[in-house]
DNA sequence: GACTGTGAAGCCATTCACAGCT
DNA sequence: AGCTGTGAATGGCTTCACAGTC
């Protein structure tokens, strides 16, 4: 399909948020673009956003540039994102279901399709339309809806185990919030996004930045 | 303070990684350490742990290894934790809400004084205790509590707006959540979390993974 | 013997610069 | 003339390997 080369992440990084930005070039009516005014729309240099998409194909015309719908369907089907993703959600905290009514997933073709929670309270009662079920429940409704990727949404004790039964479950890649370095087989795809690692960068930068002046 | 070189934003990324794990290692009662031990916690090679310190001075001894305490105040030090933050939040809505809600911030020392929403019905209204404000009151809030970092956890369209409000307030960094490039001036430190690209990768990698087999 | 601290080597990503098209 | 696609050069992070210390 691509040329099996070995892809930057901060590559696939980008691609994200170049199909972001054409979808706004588009809705402004724009039909062609070239990678300086992608470049500038998304602060990286015109080098960079050619590399990027040379790693899948040429998609552009030389001497003239890209075709906004054209690239933006290309960038769109390398990132997976063509058609739509079922998703569960393990914690129906905060967090959890923050992350169930925040609309920027459905946009991109994510929809969650179940919310576990440990918690009998909670279970049978609807968040956003989607049903909370208990945990013993997850290889049921994994089956049913063909959900591959379970985002880990509740406190850092127990993640490890909520990310052994994602795996049990047959999810085949996990989105972890909670800020908990997670073991998982090899075969299964894992990210964290440790949301106070950021405020923490941020912090190091004003502090850093201080004593240096 | 500390020696004036570079430091790789990945380092600093570990480095707050490190120091949840020794807040683990303290509370079992270790004592002391090796590069080697820390590496296996969180997932990283001895010499990556050792490098990274050694940005900052020299912490271990010889043949022994890092006094646990020490190496973990050292590290808040460095990550400007030693004390706490206070931060403003603007968007009141589901994102906003439940990082308002979050432990995780207020565990390493962020501190929501304040929340800022374009919504006339949600003023006045408390969330987890924190008083929600106009946006123009931004100025006065920011002075009266000294809050150094806005958080953006509004919908993508008034995301730049929010960002400028905040810089004109006195922010000296911010963190987006909205999906949207932002342009501040280069004097304010700006990250972006972009919770659905991290969705995208893993489909990235999914569909990669797949087409190489 | 064990483990840190660090220069050197290796590796990977970004930038440069230009050949190749339109 | 303008812009893409890409090999070569650069720059930066990570790993290696070992001297230094306890």
């Amino acid at each position: 399909m691509f040329k099996t080369l070995k892809i930057p992440e901060a590559t696939i990084i980008r691609l994200s948020v170049y199909s972001r930005f054409l979808t706004q070039v588009d809705r402004r009516g724009v039909v062609t673009i070239s990678s300086g005014e992608i470049a500038e729309g998304v602060g990286v240099s015109p080098a960079q956003v050619r590399k990027d998409l040379a790693y899948f194909g040429e998609f552009g015309t030389r001497g003239v540039g890209y075709n906004v719908k054209d690239l933006h369907r290309h960038i769109m089907k390398i990132l997976g994102l063509n058609n739509s993703w079922p998703v569960i959600m393990v914690g129906a905290g905060n967090l959890g279901t923050a992350l169930c009514m925040y609309g920027g997933f459905r946009e991109r073709g994510f929809r969650v399709v179940g919310i576990f929670d440990s918690d009998p309270h909670k279970i049978g009662y609807k968040l956003n339309g989607i049903e909370i079920y208990p945990l013993n429940e997850m290889v049921e409704v994994v089956n049913q809806t063909g959900a591959a990727i379970g985002i880990i949404a509740v406190p850092a004790d127990g993640a490890q185990e909520v990310a052994n039964l994602l795996v049990e479950a047959g999810v085949k890649a996990i989105l972890n919030f909670a800020p908990r370095v997670l073991s998982v087989p090899e075969e299964i795809e894992l990210r964290n996004v440790d949301l106070s690692v950021n405020l923490e960068i941020l912090t190091f930068n004003l502090g850093f930045r201080r004593s240096r002046d």
